[in-house]
DNA sequence: CGCATTGTTCTAGTTGAACTAGAATGACTG
DNA sequence: CAGTCATTCTAGTTCAACTAGAACAATGCG
């Protein structure tokens, strides 16, 4: 997938970039050691300023998904498999979530709130 | 659970109230046709503004969570019994992202862009 | 009907995040 | 060394979030 961004969303333009890189990765279009464009050229092509890509970049490395260096620009990490592999559960719940009519927002607000918490047994 | 508030939080705090009803909804601990305190009671409680309550309120029926009418209050919809099905399998993926080592936050990226996408298969 | 309760709508002001912009700095590559 | 690229800093603009006060309309009850 092309990283694409739109102003018009109610998502800030910093996680919308962010998004399109972890999905990529999840869809294994990206794997571990690939590199990503530097944060001036990707800048350039979605017609955004440096530090909103950089802000992507650094938000995905204190996740642990990408790597950053100076001079060598953005790659990513091992943790690419790991988050293959929950790509194919995800889907599997998006499906099961349709099924009960439930809003990607409320699935979203409610699958955070259950990382969020220490005790992961919502259903007890 | 008890609503509660974080105004350090990063999170707004009218998707703070929204998460805790929701949350409540897809634990069992509220059920379909439970009535949620009035948007001035519950705000007086948590010590925030009751356009912030009446904002969480409005979220949530949007997402057809709960019914709003004049005079009468907030009560929860039938969708409860699917946010409490749901519950089960998303604590189930909680404990796999854990068992990956996957952040929350990265987690419930993941979850947002899949169910936003009309393709639900992300695992290729 | 009279009255209290409760969500709905409106205006308005403050605060902080998001985005943009420019510049300087330091680490890596070739 | 020279070029690339992330890092850090200051600074200004825009907009969502929150607060505040008020008026309004539908519901429930006696």
């Amino acid at each position: 997938m092309l990283i694409r961004v739109d102003s018009g969303s109610d998502a800030p333009l910093f996680a919308q970039i962010a998004d399109a890189i972890r999905a990529d990765i999840a869809a294994g279009r990206r794997h571990a050691g690939d590199r990503l464009p530097s944060a001036r050229v990707l800048a350039e092509g979605l017609g955004v300023n440096l530090h909103t890509v950089l802000r992507a970049y650094q938000l995905l490395r204190d996740e642990g998904i990408v790597q950053l260096r100076r001079g060598r620009g953005a790659t990513v990490t091992d943790a690419a498999g790991s988050l293959y592999e929950l790509g194919v559960e995800i889907a599997a719940l998006v499906r099961r979530s349709r099924q009960h009519g439930i809003a990607p927002d409320t699935l979203a607000a409610l699958v955070r709130g259950a990382a969020l918490r220490p005790d992961a047994s919502t259903g007890g």
